[in-house]
DNA sequence: ACCGTGACTGGCA
DNA sequence: ATGCCAGCCACGG
């Protein structure tokens, strides 16, 4: 959960907590191999374009436990921009290469079609065609 | 209470 | 196509 500190909810327009928890739920939601980006996340939980508290909330994922993958939430570029947060610099390009996802100089190849959207796949519930 | 910063995104030059 | 600027939300000092 989160820590003492964060559970400030001074914001009466959205549920900050809830904002930490959704976004950890939509993270570790997101399939193996598979990888989105802050933006979607933002607009699935109805923030719009504040991608940035989105990555932001995953700054403090580190404080989880345990931890959750963020190794598969990227920037929009599909660049690992989020690396230099994991424990090391090179663990979250390793972690993204060990389930399959290509990635080359912290650049998700096919970012297009590994690309995860929370808002379509949680929304349509998936019929599983 | 104000200013600056940040794992971002979209638009314009 | 690449690069710079502005907008947004929340936190820390």
């Amino acid at each position: 959960m989160l820590p003492p500190s964060l559970r400030k909810n001074k914001s009466p327009k959205f549920d900050k907590e809830n904002f930490f928890e959704k976004v950890f739920a939509v993270v570790k939601k997101i399939p193996r191999g598979r990888v989105t980006n802050y933006g979607a996340i933002a607009n699935y939980l109805g923030t719009g374009l504040s991608a940035r508290t989105v990555g932001w909330a995953m700054n403090s994922s580190h404080i989880l436990v345990p931890p959750i993958p963020a190794h598969r939430v990227v920037n929009r570029n599909g660049l690992l921009t989020g690396k230099n947060h994991f424990a090391t610099p090179t663990l979250m390009e390793e972690l993204l290469q060990a389930e399959g996802v290509e990635v080359v100089d912290d650049k998700i190849q096919n970012f297009e079609k590994l690309f995860w959207n929370p808002a379509l796949e949680l929304s349509v519930k998936k019929k599983r065609k």
